[in-house]
RNA sequence: GCGAUCGUAGCUCAGUUGGUUAGAGCGCUGGUUUGUGGUACCAGAGGUCGCGGGUUCGGAUCCCGUCGGUCGCCCCA
């Protein structure tokens, strides 16, 4: 048969097993563990939304809507796109399901997302992130409790160290307008000493070429005009606040005038947590070392053609978290069941349901020579390996399973003793503890009730 | 969309200036052995060297193309 071509995954998008699984779910957990503490309600929400909610939210124009969204029309010929991010969706489900009656409301969630970018470290076409907002909260206090709750989790995920929550306010849309136009005379004048990218950039975004890579553009940048010269009386005040804020919960940001955000809603707070340079955790990273950002997005709402809503949320990639993190410590497995028996066939399954109903873990091991089964076993580090085995007594109806208690866990040994007596009464077996009374070698014999 | 780099067994890789049947470790299968077993040893299976062309007496090795991975730019978490 002649062979078939190997399947590969959509490019983009990876299998996790093993370590990485465990690191995903550890961040996921704790997120769910930490937004609870801060009273967040729990979402799911649509992978589908009509392509409208994106392309209204978001701006036409930016890269993520022109060039980077999953957009297909489906069989009846609805425009639909996979989520590209998270926010859009829940202000979309805000409104169509008349949740004003709930404001404020803090919501959070977490799932996959789709952009058809080019992959490259922390980056992925379909990656995942977790995510919280609280609609319908006007005051500074709401950008402080995201920020506060942002800081107990990277520091729960263990990676509050070495990273920095680099904080910037965009004023209100007028101070922001202003802002911009402050920016684009500025740049103009430097036109030709900038990078192409940043030409580009002067026409599209103006703002973006605050946060340039290259060298030139830096320099440029760092005399540009800061925000601060346009800030409303309130925006300032407002800033202000969410400063005062956070140094009351012992955070202490550091004012980055360079930080913009990408999207055209936000108003007022923008934020990142970013690894400070040179630190392990920038390491880990890739170019793009952002963990978590976010931002007021007091615009968004209307912009879907809902009520005018202030609203604040953050999100945060998974993938880029679980590199950071440390590997848990893996659950060891309580019992491996090694199946030698030949007299009872089904042992190992009466047994494992016995011990399952402890509430401890095992896994049985049937299939294989009696050494590989062994091994199989052995190789899982449980902390008892039970082997049943059985011969025949003299009186043909009497089998003998011996028990053996690895070494590696004798703290756990009264315990797993009493367990297993137990079992192996609940598994229709008798037990006679004659000769358990070793940690090493340690055979019980045991009868079957009902042969 | 642009740039760099890599592509040899299931996995991680070695293959020297192109030269006889392409190697190792891990994993897998079987066996021997060690006082009752995780060890050690032996053996086996598994590769059209990403794919297609070219140069050559001869290509895993050089050239071109193509596909795929990785990293970077753009953008973003």
């Amino acid at each position: 048969m002649a062979k078939t071509q190997k399947i590969n995954p959509v490019r983009g998008t990876q299998d996790m097993y093993g370590e990485a699984e465990e690191r995903f779910a550890h961040v996921v957990d704790c997120f769910e563990h930490v937004r609870r503490l801060y009273g967040f309600k729990g979402l799911q929400l649509p992978v589908i939304e009509p392509t409208a909610v994106f392309a209204r939210s978001l701006g036409e124009t930016t890269d993520v809507v022109s060039k980077e969204m999953y957009t297909f029309e489906d069989r009846g010929g609805d425009s639909i796109t996979l989520r590209p991010e998270f926010t859009a969706g829940i202000a979309r489900a805000y409104l169509s399901n008349g949740w004003q009656q709930h404001t404020p409301m803090k919501l959070s969630c977490h799932g996959p997302l789709f952009r058809y970018e080019r992959p490259q470290k922390g980056r992925y076409r379909q990656f995942h992130q977790i995510d919280a907002e609280i609609i319908g909260a006007a005051e500074p206090a709401a950008d402080v409790e995201l920020l506060v709750m942002a800081d107990q989790l990277l520091n729960e995920l263990g990676i509050g160290n070495g990273v920095t929550l680099h904080l910037n306010t965009l004023g209100d849309a007028d101070s922001r307008d202003a802002w911009r136009a402050g920016l684009i005379a500025y740049f103009n004048d430097y036109r030709d000493a900038l990078s192409p990218e940043s030409v580009e950039r002067l026409e599209k975004n103006p703002l973006r070429i605050l946060d340039s890579k290259d060298p030139d553009d830096r320099g440029i940048a760092h005399d540009a005009p800061k925000i601060d010269e346009f800030l409303s009386g309130e925006a300032q005040e407002f800033f202000a606040a969410v400063t005062e804020g956070l140094e009351a919960a012992g955070i202490k940001p550091k004012r980055d005038h360079k930080l913009v955000r990408g999207l055209d809603y936000y108003r007022h707070t923008a934020f990142e947590f970013i690894p400070d340079q040179g630190s392990e955790q920038a390491k880990k990273l890739g170019s793009h070392s952002t963990i978590l950002g976010g931002g007021r997005y007091d615009g968004l709402i209307e912009n879907l053609g809902g009520p005018p809503t202030p609203a604040v949320g953050w999100a945060a990639g998974i993938e880029r978290l679980a590199m950071l993190v440390d590997a848990p410590e893996g659950v060891a497995l309580d019992f491996a069941l090694v199946d030698e028996s030949n007299l009872f066939g089904n042992l190992v399954i009466a047994l494992a349901k016995a011990v399952r109903k402890f509430g401890l873990s095992a896994a049985t091991f049937s299939t294989g020579s009696k050494k590989k089964r062994f091994e199989k076993a052995a190789k899982l580090n449980p902390k008892v390996i039970v082997i049943c085995d059985d011969y025949v007594t003299s009186d043909q109806n009497i089998g003998n399973i011996r028990f053996k208690v690895r070494v590696g866990h004798p703290q756990d040994f009264e315990s797993i003793a009493s367990v297993l007596d137990q079992t192996i009464t609940d598994a229709g077996f008798l037990a006679s503890k004659d000769t358990f009374d070793s940690m090493y070698g340690d055979e019980i014999k045991v009868y079957p009730l009902d042969v």
